[in-house]
DNA sequence: TTAAATTGTGTGTGCGCACACGCAAGAAAA
DNA sequence: TTTTCTTGCGTGTGCGCACACACAATTTAA
């Protein structure tokens, strides 16, 4: 019954030829004002709807986006967004849609630069990358700008005008939420130990907002009696110091009631502190890794937030497929849910991570 | 570089004609075994994948899902998936998905039955409902399997051998959890009060999948201390009557700590409630519905766990979708995750119910 | 032995659209 | 005035595949 609408049925009404309809449809000019203007109408008229899979085929192009990721299987957490876009690609190629993959070292200023021009010498049609390198990825930006590319930033924003889209999590939530969470197993007062395990610390705005959410959640919760003491550890991979300074801290501040890692280490923190005789200390960390999860099933972990990383590379292609395919808008900011994933419910977003 | 393999390079390098090439693909039959042999030899040898679009151009089907729901805005739970539902049909229709819609009503076995038979009039392609009454649903999936109509089932399960797929949670498993998020604020001892705010309970095999759920994790946790009471409430519309009897109980039973409402309609009960002036008791409900949400912004409802009921909407249809275009097997059983949500996060959770 | 059915293969058309090209008529340049 | 551009339109081809049809070479039935 609702056969739908073509070009031709448009033609026909409107007393023209496809051609003329499709100079119309796509702006090409080289139409008179008023064949055009009756051709629009008829298209209003008709609610004409191009066939998206017919225009596709016709339109045959690839579309070749640029991924700029660090390097596969160095860190855990890095893998999934790269994992997730290599499933999103899978499932939109038939529109022509191909990756090209640069990978830097996750710790190099240098290989990121150099790796992002390697990249765009190829000439992408897009840019998918984390911004973790903050001037460094600025200078890639003004680079995109001058070049046109469309880029999409996963993981953390930045402002930049060049910057088409934004996926990821709202760390400055993320951080309110760890404090909601942490604030009901502390029972009104104590002093909450924020564990930054990384390099740079200093330069990565995600992990600051993160701390800005939790002090300002436990500030406007209770004043006085709930605390964040903050320690940074660029040198987490060497367990034996971690657990020395843990040791440090918990006699040194005897109110330390729970740790909040801000990042995917929460396992480093667990790991180091395996043979210490302490009570237990409830644990908030981020993003489900294997390791992450297994401690969470056995009780060294007591919540995770998921920052749904492997979906945030599956996002990004998908949106760049309807930018280019579906002409669509893409939103600026995208935030993804924060998962509270606990050992009850942690079963299921794994599926999601690894299926989608 | 990667230019991809047609039906047209597979003819050329087997040495037969694309007609040939086409009814090995589908299995026509009509051609040589060696001949058959050869052609799907070469298929291998280049790695062969369809052009997806270029086969739905061709085939120019049109699929039309028969969707059997509970009357629109008739209760704001059940809009939910519809809601999905039209969304996702959006998203694919130009692969020729249509929906043949049908709804009755929540509360008549017999409404549901009657409309049944005049969905099923209708010769769709596949079918999607919520087996809400559990004898006639059955009798509807006998019926399906005799017109060989491929089912997904949303909402809740039913063992029958013609369900291609469940869309849904896992009820155990969400009183489980459930289990754990109120015992986190019962300290160690105390009685959940269950409500089941809904009419013909005793059919509902997901609400008893709850309190089993619930139950299990409170002994496991904690023998003696932790109890449950479940209350069965048809006329959940009376505020009146519902005020008066969580008075009672209250009274009665002065160990009552928290409330588990099984439902989506949490909120009912905060309204009945609201000027009695007992201290805050905490509440566990169900589903980002705007009164819940309102209620849980302002502190009266503690947590909601997401039942993803727009979601589970979305999901049929594009399976569906994924089944007869893209010839995928579906699972038996998709479960959804459990999300849990709280004031800190429910913004991201409502964004993708309305957006997705 | 001849007619009819079956098997194996190739050719042709269309799905709806994008885009290149052709061609007329008028406008601008020579 | 003749020559070149420009504007406004129609026609034709191809994207990769699905499917109907044509037709020869058999095989089976009459």
């Amino acid at each position: 019954m609702d056969k739908r609408v073509t070009i031709k049925d448009i033609a026909k009404q409107a007393g023209v030829s496809v051609g003329t309809v499709d100079r119309v449809i796509h702006d090409r000019g080289r139409v008179s004002v008023e064949v055009k203007a009756k051709v629009l109408q008829v298209m209003q008229a008709l609610n004409f709807e191009p066939n998206l899979i017919a225009s596709t085929l016709a339109f045959n192009r690839v579309i070749r986006i640029g991924v700029l990721m660090p390097q596969f299987q160095s860190d855990p957490y890095w893998d999934l967004p790269l994992l997730g876009m290599r499933r999103a690609q899978q499932s939109v190629k038939h529109y022509g849609v191909s990756l090209l993959e640069q990978m830097f070292d996750l710790f190099s200023p240098q290989d990121f630069k150099s790796n992002a021009l390697t990249l765009i010498d190829q000439k992408p049609d897009a840019l998918v990358f984390p911004p973790i390198f903050l001037k460094e990825s600025m200078e890639l930006l003004d680079h995109c700008a001058e070049m046109e590319l469309p880029t999409i930033l996963v993981n953390t924003d930045v402002e930049h005008p060049q910057v088409m889209s934004y996926i990821g999590q709202d760390s400055y939530q993320s951080g309110v939420l760890a404090g909601k969470l942490l604030s009901t197993v502390m029972n009104g007062s104590g002093r909450v130990l924020l564990l930054n395990l990384d390099k740079e610390t200093l330069n990565a705005k995600h992990l600051m907002d993160k701390e800005l959410g939790l002090r300002h959640f436990l500030a406007q919760k209770n004043q006085d009696s709930l605390s964040v003491l903050r320690q940074d550890v660029e040198d987490f991979d060497d367990l034996k110091r971690l657990e020395t300074l843990l040791n440090e801290l918990l006699q040194q501040y005897a109110d330390i009631k729970t740790v909040f890692v801000t990042n995917s280490r929460a396992y480093k923190l667990v790991e180091a502190i395996q043979n210490l005789s302490q009570a237990h200390l409830p644990l908030l960390g981020y993003d489900l890794l294997p390791n992450n999860l297994h401690f969470l099933q056995i009780g060294k972990i007591d919540f995770l937030i998921n920052q749904n990383a492997s979906y945030q590379g599956y996002l990004a292609i998908k949106n760049l497929t309807d930018y280019f395919i579906f002409k669509k808008q893409l939103p600026r900011v995208q935030h993804l849910p924060l998962d509270i994933v606990v050992a009850e419910n942690a079963v299921y977003y794994l599926q999601r991570e690894q299926g989608n």
